[in-house]
DNA sequence: TCATGTTTCGAATCTTAAGTCGAAAATTAA
DNA sequence: TTAATTTTCGACTTAAGATTCGAAACATGA
């Protein structure tokens, strides 16, 4: 018979694994962000841990998981005025952008460790991936009536996504400096490299 | 006495087993990019690479600077030009966009691999990093000149600099498509993003 | 308070991949 | 032809880290 503060604890407890692993990572990087530093960090045994989480692997599916839901429902709001995309684009970005300064390491976790590894964190059947997908459709659909009403360059959608993927992650994860981004500079950068067309 | 001959077979050897290296890690990813692997893709015993190559990052390490080595020596007689940095830029840009083109999978290891592994692969020590900071040096004086002469927008050029790495980063590592960036796509880009001031 | 279910954990096991060893095969040169 | 040198390799060792085991500690409710 399992209470319902019993199960609140379970999730509490789960939840301070989550973010032990997030701690080791932030300071390890996810090389070294094993079971055994987790458990540490989680001040429970490493045994423990196996009983809230199935695998390592599970653990971060968890935290992709929420994350992307985090993102998701954050930019959902905003995505529907369809009257001006280009508008529409850059407050979903900025959205974004405001998660990421809020939560940098959280952020790094969810836009890089699916790269680094190769395992089945990428399948497809996970729900991060479904947001994910979500989140990237919504982006080039902006993107493609942006340009039919020529409020961007007339480009191939898929191209240009990567493009400013790229440039984000650039402006966010690249070089030494984990400074936050802030609004004003992204701002300035979006406008400079995407918001000479059209409006604004 | 090693013979000239012994001398160049034995270079020829190191060749194959860095060629095979390479192929593994097209194949399979870094992750799976093991000795065993490297071994039978370059049809020598495991022990053999070892007569060859002391470990494994040494490998990688040739691996990259070979790679960085070829990059800096085809930028390096046009960046002398200081005339119209924006062009010198752009000029640069562009072999280095023939480059990966040429050899895709050479160049997703030298850009992607330091940073999926935190070992020494990165230490300031190795000849590719001089070769790195060397580029990265150039690129940002030919936007610091280029702000001066007004064909860059005003910016931060580090954190330009970020932009325009995840940008180009984008363009040719990101999403599933591995088809080479043509030129000619790749200059729309380079003009539309960062070519709309000044002269051109 | 006891029987049952829940939670914890150190120690043991399993797995993978790097790196080593020692002997054999091949090559060279006198 | 043969001794020395160079090259090759299968089998072994090691190491790190994920995962499991089994027993103990704890909590709960009759």
């Amino acid at each position: 018979m399992i209470s319902d503060r019993q199960t609140k604890e379970r999730e509490f407890r789960k939840e301070q694994i989550i973010k032990a692993a997030l701690t080791v990572f932030k300071n390890n990087g996810i090389e070294k962000a094993t079971m055994d530093e987790i458990a540490k960090e989680a001040d429970f045994g490493k045994a423990t841990l196996y009983y809230y989480f199935s695998s390592k692997e599970e653990i971060f599916i968890e935290i992709l998981n929420r994350g992307w839901k985090m993102i998701w429902e954050s930019i959902e709001p905003v995505i529907h005025d369809k009257d001006k995309p280009k508008d529409t684009f850059i407050d979903a970005l900025n959205i974004i952008g405001s998660l990421v300064r809020n939560n940098q390491s959280l952020f790094e976790f969810l836009f890089t460790v699916p790269q680094k590894m190769p395992s089945s964190l990428n399948e497809d059947a996970h729900a991060w991936k479904g947001f994910q997908r979500r989140m990237y459709g919504v982006f080039q659909g902006l993107l493609e009536e942006g340009m039919a009403k020529k409020e961007f360059p007339q480009m191939r959608s898929d191209i240009l996504m990567r493009a400013i993927g790229g440039l984000f992650h650039g402006l966010f994860f690249l070089g030494n400096e984990r400074k936050p981004m802030s609004r004003q500079t992204m701002e300035e950068f979006i406008t400079t490299f995407i918001g000479n067309y059209g409006t604004t």
